[in-house]
DNA sequence: GCCGTTTTCGGCCCGACTGTTTTCAGTCG
C-alpha cells in the first residue's frame, strides 16, 4: 500500500473536521483539523515521509493528537475516529450543508429530530412543511430550501470560473464603474487579485466620493443581468453569463482597509488579525482599532495597513497563510512577465497550432523574447496532424532555415513528444538527438495506477534526450482531475537527472500548480515557464504561468528561461552529452 | 486540537445578515 499523498491526508483531515463539527465539538477543535488540512495540502514535502521520520509535528498545526492519527492512517490505511463518526453520521448529512443557510448545527438538528439524512429527505420534508415543526425553523426556511433545489443546488455545486475568464469579465465591470463620476478607484479583489486557479465569484472594491451612488451604478452596466443592494455601500449582481459579482465601496480614506480585507485570503486575514490582537490592535475592513487609544486608524493604502501591523507589504499572490506572516519572512522579489527571455513550448500548423513557425517566431520576438522553441506534437499524438519522423526531419530543416533568416530571436527546433505508457518517447533517440530541445508530456492512458504513472514519468525523466516534462499532472482547472502520480517522486527524479519541469501557462492548466512549483523548486528542480501557445494570439498567456510562479514564491533567478539563450543552453540535459 | 514577545492553561479574527426570536445563535464571506 503506497503512502497517502498530501492531498489524500488533507482530505481526511477535512472530513474529520466536518464529522467532529456534526458531532458538536467545540468550533476551535474543528478549525484545528481544517487548519491542519490546509497546512498539509500546502506542505512543501511529503507529510507521510515526515510522519515516518517522526518530524511531522514540525508542520504548523499538527500536534501530538494529529500525529497519532497520521500514524494510524499510515499503518492501517484508515483513522479509527473517522470510522466511528462515519457510522453515526451518514454522508448525506454533510451534503445537506451545501444548502445556503443550513450549516452543521442546524443540519444536525434536522437529523436528530426528523431523521433527515440526505438531500432527498430534506426536500421531501420541506415539501410536506414538516421543517417548521422544529424549533428554530419556519416557513421561510422551507421556501428557501425548495428554492435552492429549484436552482439546482442538489445536482451540482456552484461552478467555479477559471481565472482568465473571470479576470476578463471583472476587468470589464471595473472599467464600467471607473467611468462613473463618483469613482475614485476600482480594483479587483479576492482570488482574482491573488491569482487563484479559479474563483467562485467576482469581488470588486472601490473608493468613491459618493459610495452609495457608485454601488448603485453596478446595476446599470450592460454586462449585468440583475442586481440587488447588499447594504448601503454595497451591491451584488449577476452577469448575463451567470457569474455573481460582489461590490463594496468606501470613501478614499478607508480604501486600503477595504482592499486588504477583500483580497484575503480568509486564512491570511485570520492569521494577520490574530497577530494584531497580540499587539492590542483589531483589524477589520473599516480600519485598525487600537485598544490603547480607542482610535480607529483608517488607511488609504494597503501599505499603511501592513505597516501599522509592523509588516512589509505582502504581494497578494503570497497571501495564502503559507508562512508569509511568520517572523523573519523576507518578501521575495517575485518574477514578472518581462523577466522571461524564452518560450520553450509552442505549436504550429505542423501539428494542431493555427500559425506557422515563422509567425510564431515573429510573435515571440514582438513580445520581447530572445528565443522560442517550436515543439509540435509527436507521431502518436492521436488528435490528427501528427508529425511523423519524416515530417519532423523536414521541420528541422525548415526551422534551421528560418533561424538563419531571422534576426533578433533564436528559433529552436524541438518537439513535444508523447511519453508512452512504458515511459519512452515516441521518436527514436537519433532523431531526438538532432533537436535543440525536447518536452515530454503524457497525453494518453490517463487511467493508469499511481505506481504505474509514477514509474512512467520517472522513466521519462531518466531518458537522455528528454529535457523537460510538460504539464506534469494533466489537470484541467474546473474540468478534469489530475492523473494520479506521485509528484514528489518525480521531483526527486527530475532533480537527480537534471530534467526541467514546466509551469504550463495555459490558463486552464497552470501545471505545475503553485504548490507543486514551490515543492519542485525546494527539491532542487529547474523550473521553466512555457506558454504551450497554439497561435500568435495566445502567446501572451505566459501571464498565467508567471502568476503561478509568483504564487509559488519564485523569483526570476528561480526560473531558468529568464536566462538569455547562451546561458540557458548549457543547462539542458543534452548539453552535457 | 494547537500553541506561547503577556500564557504549558486559556485563549484561539471580524462584521453583517437571516430568520426566528423576546435577545440571539447560526451562517456566511
Amino acid at each position: 500500500m503506497p503512502d497517502p499523498s498530501n492531498a489524500v491526508i488533507a482530505a481526511a483531515f477535512d472530513e474529520l473536521g466536518d464529522l467532529y463539527e456534526l458531532d458538536g465539538a467545540v468550533i476551535h477543535r474543528v478549525l484545528a483539523y481544517r487548519n491542519a488540512a490546509k497546512a498539509v495540502r500546502d506542505a512543501p514535502t511529503s507529510v507521510s515521509a515526515l510522519t515516518r521520520e517522526g518530524r511531522v509535528t514540525t508542520v504548523p498545526g499538527i500536534g501530538k493528537t494529529l500525529e497519532e492519527k497520521l500514524r494510524a492512517l499510515l499503518e492501517t490505511g484508515t483513522i479509527p475516529a473517522a470510522e466511528k463518526l462515519r457510522a453515526r453520521f451518514p454522508a448525506g448529512l454533510i451534503e445537506m450543508t451545501r444548502l445556503p443557510g443550513l450549516g452543521p448545527k442546524r443540519a444536525r438538528k434536522l437529523f436528530d429530530e426528523l431523521g433527515l439524512d440526505s438531500l432527498d429527505a430534506l426536500r421531501e420534508a420541506a415539501e410536506q412543511q414538516r421543517l417548521r415543526g422544529v424549533k428554530g425553523f419556519g416557513p421561510k426556511f422551507e421556501a428557501s430550501v425548495l428554492a435552492a433545489f429549484e436552482a439546482g443546488v442538489a445536482e451540482r455545486p456552484a461552478p467555479r470560473l477559471v481565472l482568465h475568464r473571470a479576470t476578463e469579465l471583472a476587468e470589464a465591470i471595473a472599467e464600467g464603474l471607473r467611468a462613473h463620476p463618483a469613482a475614485v478607484r476600482v480594483e479587483l479583489a479576492g482570488g482574482l487579485r491573488r491569482g487563484s486557479d479559479s474563483v467562485k465569484d467576482l469581488d470588486l472594491v472601490a473608493a468613491a466620493t459618493d459610495p452609495a451612488a457608485l454601488a448603485g451604478a453596478l446595476a446599470d452596466l450592460d454586462l449585468v443581468e440583475s442586481a440587488s443592494s447588499a447594504g448601503e455601500n454595497a451591491a451584488r449582481a449577476r452577469t448575463h453569463s451567470g457569474a455573481s459579482v460582489d461590490l463594496r465601496v468606501v470613501t478614499p480614506d478607508q480604501f486600503g482597509n477595504l482592499l486588504q480585507h477583500f483580497t484575503g485570503s480568509r486564512q491570511h486575514n485570520v492569521r494577520l488579525r490574530e497577530r494584531a490582537v497580540k499587539r492590542g490592535l483589531h483589524v477589520s475592513e473599516y480600519g485598525i482599532l487600537d485598544d490603547a487609544t480607542g482610535d480607529t486608524l483608517r488607511c488609504a493604502t494597503e501599505e499603511e495597513v501592513y505597516a501599522r501591523l509592523g509588516l512589509p507589504w505582502i504581494p497578494p499572490e503570497l497571501r495564502e497563510d503559507r508562512g508569509e506572516l511568520d517572523k523573519g519572512f523576507v518578501v521575495p522579489d517575485l518574477i514578472v512577465q518581462d523577466d522571461l527571455k524564452g518560450d520553450l513550448h509552442c505549436h504550429t500548423v505542423a501539428s494542431d497550432g493555427r500559425d506557422t513557425a515563422q509567425e510564431m517566431a515573429a510573435g515571440a520576438l514582438a513580445r520581447g523574447l530572445q528565443y522560442v522553441a517550436i515543439t509540435d506534437h509527436s507521431a502518436t499524438h492521436g488528435f490528427g496532424n501528427d508529425v511523423s519522423p519524416d515530417a519532423l526531419r523536414r521541420q528541422i530543416e525548415l526551422v534551421h532555415d528560418l533561424n538563419d533568416r531571422t534576426d533578433g530571436i533564436e528559433v529552436l527546433i524541438g518537439t513535444e513528444t508523447n511519453i508512452l505508457p512504458d515511459g519512452s518517447p515516441d521518436y527514436d533517440d537519433d532523431l531526438l538527438a538532432q533537436l535543440d530541445w525536447v518536452v515530454g508530456s503524457v497525453h494518453t492512458s490517463f487511467g493508469m495506477s499511481r505506481a504505474e504513472m509514477t514509474r512512467r514519468i520517472v522513466a521519462a525523466t531518466e531518458h537522455p534526450w528528454i529535457d523537460c516534462i510538460g504539464h506534469l499532472t494533466g489537470r484541467k482547472i474546473a474540468a478534469r482531475a489530475p492523473y494520479d502520480v506521485d509528484v514528489e517522486a518525480v521531483f526527486e527524479a527530475a532533480a537527480r537527472t537534471g530534467t526541467m519541469l514546466e509551469i504550463n501557462s495555459a490558463p486552464d492548466r497552470r501545471d505545475l500548480n503553485d504548490v507543486h512549483a514551490r515543492q519542485a523548486h525546494a527539491a532542487g528542480v529547474r523550473i521553466v515557464i512555457n506558454t504551450d501557445a497554439h497561435g500568435v494570439s495566445t502567446q501572451g498567456i505566459a501571464r498565467w504561468g508567471v502568476l503561478t510562479a509568483r504564487r509559488a514564491g519564485l523569483t526570476a533567478a528561480d526560473v531558468a528561461n529568464t536566462l538569455p539563450w547562451a546561458q540557458f543552453a548549457p543547462l539542458r540535459k543534452r548539453a552535457a552529452r
